[in-house]
DNA sequence: GTTATATATCGTAATATTGCAATATTATTT
DNA sequence: AAATAATATTGCAATATTACGATATATAAC
């Protein structure tokens, strides 16, 4: 095996785990990290801050923006990458809930 | 390669990577909403609400475990898994700064 | 103590992820 | 149009994940 049995579980869950999964590498922590503190978002920045080679940097950004974390938008020469608020507004209301329970053990 | 560069992100960084790491399979996703939802915590219950054999759910289980998202006790002759409220707040607390950011782009 | 029940571990096959050098693409500048 | 700059893609090696059958362990019940 090694792929997930995704026809087993409902859309809500496989979607809200691979919105994690997608976060679950420090590269892409760090990636969504800076987007949210600097109003830079230009992927050289990215590429600058983080101890990855370019293309290493470049796959790191494809996979958050497939899991819909980020988006990319074309500025001339250059692309500028942000946040995606819908999708990570969607992961905080699921951790929320979790994040309220009080434990029975 | 194959591993993460680990060594070169923050801890804090690696910390939130690896929690949300373990979020991210829609059985462990899962096994987390039901320990929210649910009283029970038996891991029998667990296994029976999931598509997976039990040796499958089981390693699911350690891997929550050994992030810190849920903790085991001993009852008897079964465990009761819980979720463990500090790690999710973290998390929390998190994603919650990301979700928060105005986009640029 | 033997049997049943609950959970964990081992071994292993299939697949996925991580990382980078080399190269391709696309837009800008000269 | 050639050179430069920014980003993406390809190909590949190393490692990790997923899944499960078989087996081990540990407590409970008889």
């Amino acid at each position: 095996m090694g792929a997930s049995k995704t026809d087993h579980f409902s859309i809500l869950h496989n979607q809200m785990a691979s919105i994690a999964k997608a976060l679950g590498h420090p590269a892409r922590i760090a990636i969504v990290e800076f987007l949210a503190k600097t109003d830079a978002c230009i992927c050289t920045d990215i590429v600058d801050i983080l101890p990855l080679s370019q293309p290493t940097v470049s796959q790191h950004l494809k996979e958050l923006k497939s899991a819909g974390i980020i988006q990319g938008t074309v500025e001339g020469n250059a692309i500028c990458y942000c946040l995606n608020q819908e999708v990570l507004s969607m992961l905080k209301e699921f951790i929320g809930k979790l994040a309220n329970v009080k434990n029975c053990c």
